[in-house]
Formats: structure tokens, C-alpha cells, sequence
RNA sequence: GGUGCUUUGGCCGAGCGGUUAGGCACAGGUCUGCAAAACCUGGGACAGCGGUUCGAUUCCGCUAGGCACCUCCA
């Protein structure tokens, strides 16, 4: 296996490129630097179950570049120009449709959703990218480049639109590279739809699309008053923010064709390059094994998911929950939506919780230092030790260490680093149960499992407790209380008066506290 | 119709030509006043039919089911 071993960069990353279709090496453009461009959402109304997939899929490779020790810089667009729609509302873009029925300005419109998608995201924990580009903002470069592909002879003017001549193209390079298809393919199911009649071919797609007088977002070109193809502002703001040929393209498999695979042709058209070097795409969230989707009426949003307000759930799911949830599936499979499945994730995740609270006890008690407090924003990198040295002395628990990020270099496999913190967890339960309180865990041992808790489980897969959050004051005197209220249950309890113990410990579990007796005491946790 | 993917035990979900995925659920045990938690043990799976192979859940073919894209979509 080749070692690429530059700018400190400390372990092989390995990525499906869809491109290929191989497991590839990953090689950076720029040594040390990683440039990534990901499809963001189109702000036209709160983000589904589905927009989490790629929220989270991408936030975990963000994190594990910078934890490998790359410099990255992450480009995720917000699209507020809004698309054709193809049924009646044909010429009119979503966001302004939208607009109309709830008397508001397009931009109040993108405004708004815009800023929950945010809150959405940082519940999940998702890092914001480091470059948030909006279509709006770059109509200019889009008109731009529009130019430089009628130059270049693959596009041409029609009734005030532009389109892309894929014929032409075609005639030189591969329409369908990416998705895997030729021009024919892609000629026999394409629908004659009505009104289309400005374009020469049926795959031919808009660079430029003149405004009907309805539609109240529109900009003037030099060959109308209209806006801009949805496919343009990916290549426009990729090529401006990352250079033209930068390393990763994320997005969602369903953006594959045509959405990426127009990007390419422009790219080609217009600057020489395909412009990327890896193309990773999510597989879809789906519903009773249905993608689940806008257009198809079968969505959840994340903010009916936190609250629990939706007849599909039987209950609230937390961020933490649904971000395990995800975690627990690879990326390029699709993953099933149900109550079950999303409750035996929150199980899961309470276990691994739970043990990171006893290693640090147990780390305390045992007078390992730990490092400082990691408790940075979202996004922030954390320290880390290398990920090539492991100071464990334990074997099983290198092997733990050394499965973990085999795995998530391994074209990030989460569920198999999942399953090796499910290892830690366990040993870390049995040292706890241990007569010593440790077992037979070195010092070494213990900070390698911190290590792994910091770097990985809260560091790279993004996790956290969620419990924690709300610091200070208030923690301090439910501790106070809790103290006061289970010497009383263990005084009842040494005067054998069962009754009176177990009518505190019901009165504290219809508080959401649940009452654990352990031959060291008692312990309780919230919620 | 075209193209591609997929089918794993009660549920979710990995993986691989021969060796335990993991989680949740379930059963038995240890501990315990009871309970919970934890730990130990356990059962059960690779859609069906053929083929390649010393050996296939893993490769190939066929059959059946499911899905995605071809149109906005994460």
C-alpha cells in the first residue's frame, strides 16, 4: 500500500470517486491542502431528514481531512435563484412561487430558510463550511462565464435564453461521463415537455433563462431580463472559491445526473479541466424504502424530527440521535427511516455517552492527566495526537485505535468505526466493574481511550452530549439536590423502609431521572 | 422504454472467496431487597435456482422482488 506521507498528513485516505467508480487513493491537488466543494440546499423551506445525510456525511470528511492534517477549505453554496419548476408553474422558480403565497419578498424567503437550515445544522453539529457563496451573489460571474461558453462555441441564443449545445459538445468529449450514459441513453426517456421549443435538443439545458413576466427574480444579461441555470453557479462559485481544478465535489446521489454532470461539460467548455478530481456522492435517506423527498410528499423536517411533531414519529428524536442514526450506515448505501431504527440509535448513543463520562471518572481516579478542556465551538479544530502513534499498551485496545481510522480512511466507514467505539465501550464498562476500578488498564490504555473519545467520536464523527449543554449554575444545584435527595433514599434504605426508597426514586423518574443503585451508592441520570 | 444499483438473522446495518461485524430487540446467567445499569452466554442470516472453485453469503449466469436516475431534488 502506498504511503503518501507529506505536509504531516499521517494516514492514506482512500475515496470512492464516482467519476471511476474506484476506491481511490486520495492525492490533493496542492500538497498539504484540500479543496471541497459540496452542494448546499435550495433555501425554498425547512431542511428534511434527507438534507441531513449530506450535512453530516460531508461535515465527518471535513473533519477527518483537517484531523489527518490537511488545510481545507470547505465551499458550500446556498441556492436562492431558485429553479424551474416542470409542472404548471413552468417559468416560474420555486423560491419566487413560494414568495407569491406568503406575500413576501424572495429575499425574506431565502432569508428565512436560509437561517433555519443554519439552526438546523448546528444542532446536528455540523460545522459551517468555510465558504458560504449564494447564487444571487455571483449572477455577475455567472453571466461571465456564460460568455466565455458562447465563445467557446458550445452554447448559442435563443428567444433570449441560452443553452448549452450538447450535441456539439458531444461531438469532442463524453455527455455522460459521470453518470455513466451516452447521449442516446439520455435522448430516450427525456420528456417533450411544452414550452421547450427554444431549445435545439431535448438535453440541451439552460445557461440563461430569459424571465416571463411573472416571475419576480430576474436580472438583466446581455441577452435578457432572466436568471441564471441552476447548473451554472456550482462551476461559477467551484472554479472562483477553489481554483480550476480543485480535489473533492460532494453531493447527493440523485445530483449526479444531470446537475454535476452539466457541471463538468461547462467546466470542459469554458475552462479546459472537469474541474475535479474526486466526485463523492451520499445515497438518499429513504421512508419504508422510498427516497424521501419534497416531490414526493413522504418527508419529515428536521425540526418536526427534533420536536417530535409529525404522525410518523412516535416520539422526539434529538440531533445527537439523528446524527448517529446516519453514522451508523455508509454514506454511499441508502438508509431506512423508522422508529425503531432511530430509537436503537439513541440506545447506542446513550451506551457510548455514558462511557465516556466513567473512563473520565475512571481516568481521574487513576491520576491520568487529561488534556485540556476541548470544549472549542463548532468547527473549531481540535489537538489532536497524531494519528499514527498510539500510546496504548493493550493490545486490544490498539487494535481499536488502528481500526477506527483504518475504517474512516477506508472511504469513510463509519459503521465499522462505530463498531470498534462499541469495543472501547464494553472494556471500558468491565474496567469500571473491575475490583480495582481500572482493571487492567495502563495509564497508556486510558489516554488512548480518551484520545479516541476526543479525537473521534466527539472530534471527527461529531458527536456530543447533548445533556451537557447548558452549563454552570444550574448543573451545580440539581447536583446539590440530587445529593441531598439520595442520602435521604439511602438512609430509608439502611432502615429497610422499601417503601419509602422506592416511592423517591418513582418520584425522581416522573421527573426524568432515573435511579441507579450500585454497590458503590447510587447514581442518576437526567433525561 | 433506457441506464445503473440492490435483496443479509425480529428491526437497522457492516463485511468478505475459507476466520465474531456492530447496535437495538429477545432468552438464560452473574450482581441486586426489588428494579435499572453493567458484564457473561445463547439462538437465529446471507431472496431462489444453477455454474466457477478444494471451498461462496462473498465471483458468474438466470429467475423473482425492491430502488434510483432519465424532470426540480440531498
Amino acid at each position: 500500500m502506498p504511503k503518501y506521507k507529506e505536509y504531516n498528513v499521517m494516514r492514506n485516505l482512500f475515496l470512492t470517486n464516482t467519476l471511476t467508480k474506484n476506491k481511490e487513493l486520495f492525492v490533493p491537488v496542492h500538497e498539504g491542502h484540500v479543496g471541497m466543494y459540496v452542494c448546499g440546499p435550495t433555501v425554498y423551506g425547512d431542511a428534511h431528514l434527507g438534507h441531513a445525510r449530506p450535512g453530516v456525511t460531508y461535515d465527518v470528511l471535513f473533519k477527518l481531512l483537517r484531523h489527518l492534517g490537511y488545510k481545507v477549505r470547505y465551499v458550500r453554496n446556498i441556492t436562492d435563484v431558485g429553479h424551474l419548476e416542470h409542472d404548471a408553474d413552468e417559468g416560474e422558480d420555486k423560491i419566487s412561487k413560494k414568495a407569491r403565497l406568503e406575500q413576501l419578498e424572495p429575499m425574506e424567503v431565502v432569508q428565512n430558510y436560509t437561517f433555519r437550515y443554519h439552526e438546523a445544522m448546528r444542532l446536528l453539529n455540523v460545522a459551517p463550511p468555510s465558504i458560504e457563496p449564494r447564487a444571487s451573489g455571483h449572477i455577475i460571474e455567472q453571466i461571465e462565464t456564460i460568455k466565455k461558453i458562447l465563445e467557446a462555441g458550445y452554447a448559442y441564443i435563443s428567444n433570449g435564453s441560452v443553452y448549452f449545445d450538447v450535441q456539439k459538445y458531444s461531438e469532442k468529449y463524453h455527455y455522460g461521463i459521470l453518470s455513466g450514459r451516452n447521449l442516446d441513453d439520455t435522448l430516450e426517456g427525456t420528456r417533450a415537455l411544452d414550452g421547450q421549443s427554444d431549445k435545439k435538443a431535448p438535453y440541451d439545458f439552460a445557461l440563461w433563462k430569459k424571465a416571463e413576466p411573472e416571475h419576480i427574480m430576474h436580472w438583466p444579461s446581455p441577452w435578457s431580463e432572466g436568471f441564471p441555470g441552476w447548473h451554472l453557479e456550482c462551476s461559477v462559485m467551484g472554479e472562483k472559491y477553489l481554483g480550476e481544478e480543485f480535489d473533492i465535489h460532494g453531493g447527493g446521489m440523485d445530483l449526479m445526473f444531470p446537475h454535476h454532470e452539466c457541471e463538468i461539460a461547462q467546466n470542459v467548455a469554458w475552462r479546459g479541466t472537469r474541474g475535479v478530481r474526486y466526485w463523492v456522492h451520499n445515497n438518499m435517506i429513504t421512508i419504508n424504502g422510498q427516497k424521501m423527498g419534497k416531490s414526493l410528499g413522504n418527508f419529515i423536517t428536521l425540526p418536526e424530527l427534533f420536536s417530535g411533531n409529525h404522525p410518523k414519529l412516535e416520539k422526539a428524536y434529538s440531533p445527537m440521535t439523528v446524527r448517529f442514526f446516519i453514522l451508523q450506515a455508509h454514506y454511499r448505501g441508502t438508509l431506512d427511516f423508522s422508529n425503531e431504527a432511530l430509537q436503537a440509535s439513541e440506545k447506542a448513543l446513550k451506551r457510548v455517552l455514558q462511557a465516556y463520562k466513567d473512563l473520565v471518572a475512571l481516568a481521574k481516579a487513576h491520576g491520568v492527566i487529561l488534556s485540556e478542556a476541548k470544549d472549542l465551538p463548532y468547527g473549531e479544530l481540535y489537538s489532536f495526537i497524531a494519528p499514527d502513534s498510539c500510546p496504548a499498551d493493550s493490545p486490544e485496545i490498539k487494535a481499536i485505535f488502528d481500526g477506527v481510522y483504518d475504517a474512516l480512511c477506508d472511504d469513510l466507514n463509519t459503521p465499522i468505526a462505530l463498531s470498534h467505539i462499541f469495543e472501547a465501550v464494553r472494556i471500558i464498562n468491565t474496567a469500571k466493574a473491575g475490583p480495582s476500578g481500572a482493571g487492567n488498564l495502563s495509564e497508556g490504555d486510558i489516554k488512548t481511550l480518551l484520545q479516541i473519545f476526543d479525537d473521534i467520536v466527539f472530534g471527527v464523527l461529531g458527536l456530543k452530549d447533548e445533556s451537557a449543554g447548558d452549563g454552570g449554575k444550574s448543573q451545580e444545584v440539581i447536583s446539590g439536590l440530587m445529593n441531598m435527595v439520595l442520602e435521604e433514599r439511602a438512609k430509608a434504605k439502611a432502615a429497610k423502609d422499601w417503601a419509602q426508597s422506592d416511592s423517591i426514586r418513582d418520584h425522581l423518574k416522573a421527573l426524568g431521572i432515573t435511579v441507579k443503585d450500585t454497590k458503590d451508592g447510587a447514581e442518576w441520570t437526567l433525561e
